[in-house]
DNA sequence: GTCTATACTTGGATAGAC
DNA sequence: GTCTATCCAAGTATAGAC
C-alpha cells in the first residue's frame, strides 16, 4: 500500500499551512514541500482553493474521529480535563490546530472556505455538547458552554504559536488539571 | 485640523485588513481603499510590513486606552460582564478585533510581526489581571484566568465573522449577562 | 511630498510534449 | 498522469518628473 499522489498532496498542503501560514501556502511552496510537480495540484484538484477545502475537511474528520473515540469513555469532569489536555498536546505536536487557525483566518473574504469552516465546526460543537451533558450537572446552559469551549480552543491555537516557548499556555493547562476536581462539585450547586 | 496623509494610510490599512483579510491587504488594495497613491506607503513607511506594525500598534493602544477607561470604574463581576459585552459590541461594529485576529494569524512565519503581537498583548493581560483581581474573590489563579480570558476573546473574534448572522456569539454573550450574577457568589466558595 | 511609470518577483493556472 | 515551459495577473518596491 504505497501512498497515492493525492494523499501526498494533501499531506504537503497541511504541512505547508502549518509551517508557512495561509499566505505562505502557495501552490509552488506546497509542491516543493511534497517534492512533486506543481502542475499536479491543478490536475488533481482543479484549483488551490479547492485543495485547501479538501485538506481542511480531511483533517477535521480525522481529528473528530480521534476526539470522539477518546472522549466518549470519560464519565466525569475531572477525568475529562486531563484527557483533553493530552489531546491538546497531541494536536500541538502535530500542528493540527495551527492549520485550522490559519484556514479560519484565511477564510476571511473567501466565501467558499468560510462556509466549509462553519459547516465543519458543527459536529465539533455537537461532540462538545454531548460530552458536557454527560460530565456536567444538569441545569446549565450546555449549548452555549459547548460553543464557548470550542471557540476558546480555537483562540488558544491561534495564540500558541506566537509564544516563543509556549510556557504560558502550558501553565494554563496545568492550572486546568489542578482545578478540575474542584469545579465539578462546585457546579453541582446550580442544579 | 485636516487629517494627515499618514493617518489616512493607517486608517485605510486597518479597514482593508478588516474587510479583505491579511492576504488581501496588499499595498495596492490599501491605496485603493484610501484613495491615495500606492507609492506613498513606501515613502512614508518604507515597507508594507512596517506599515502593518504601525497600524497594529496604534489600534492596540487606542483600544487599550478605551478599555482601561471603561473598566476601571467597575467594582463587581456582575457589573463587569455587561460592560465587557458592550465593549465587545463596539469592537465588533468597528471590526477592530477582526483586524487583530488577521494580524495574529498573518504573523505566522513573520518574526517581526509576531514579536510585536506578543509585546502588545502584555498590557492587555495586565489589564485583565488587575480587573479580575478587583472583581473576583481572592484565592483564585488570577494570572491564568486573565490570560485565558484574553485568549478566549481572541477566539471569539476569529470565529465571529464566519457566522452569517452572528447569532451564536450573540447567544453566548446573552448567556454571560444572564449568569454573571450567579457566578460571583459561587466563586466566593473558594476563598 | 506626491505623482507616473516601471523594474523585478512571485503566484495561479494552462498547453502540450512525453 | 506527470513533466517542462510559459502566459498572465498581481505584488513589492524604486526612479525620477513635478
Amino acid at each position: 500500500m504505497t501512498k497515492s499522489i493525492t494523499q501526498t498532496i494533501v499531506k504537503a498542503t497541511l504541512e505547508t499551512l502549518r509551517d508557512q501560514g495561509f499566505a505562505g501556502a502557495t501552490s509552488r511552496a506546497i509542491a516543493r514541500r511534497g517534492a512533486f510537480n506543481q502542475a499536479l495540484i491543478f490536475y488533481h484538484y482543479g484549483s488551490l482553493e479547492n485543495l485547501r477545502l479538501v485538506a481542511l475537511r480531511q483533517l477535521s474528520e480525522e481529528r473528530l474521529a480521534r476526539y470522539t473515540e477518546v472522549v466518549s469513555d470519560v464519565p466525569t469532569l475531572d477525568e475529562l480535563v486531563p484527557v483533553m489536555v493530552d489531546l491538546w498536546e497531541e494536536d500541538k505536536a502535530a500542528g493540527h490546530v495551527q492549520v485550522v487557525a490559519q484556514l479560519i483566518a484565511g477564510s476571511a473574504n473567501r466565501p467558499e472556505l468560510a462556509g466549509a469552516v462553519v459547516e465543519l465546526m458543527e459536529p465539533w460543537v455537537a461532540l462538545a455538547e454531548t460530552t458536557l451533558e454527560r460530565v456536567l450537572p444538569s441545569g446549565l446552559p450546555i449549548p452555549d458552554i459547548a460553543y464557548g469551549t470550542v471557540v476558546w480552543y480555537l483562540g488558544v491555537n491561534l495564540i500558541t504559536h506566537l509564544e516563543p516557548d509556549g510556557t504560558r499556555t502550558e501553565a494554563l493547562f496545568n492550572r486546568g488539571r489542578e482545578w478540575a476536581p474542584l469545579v465539578g462539585p462546585l457546579l453541582a450547586g446550580f442544579s
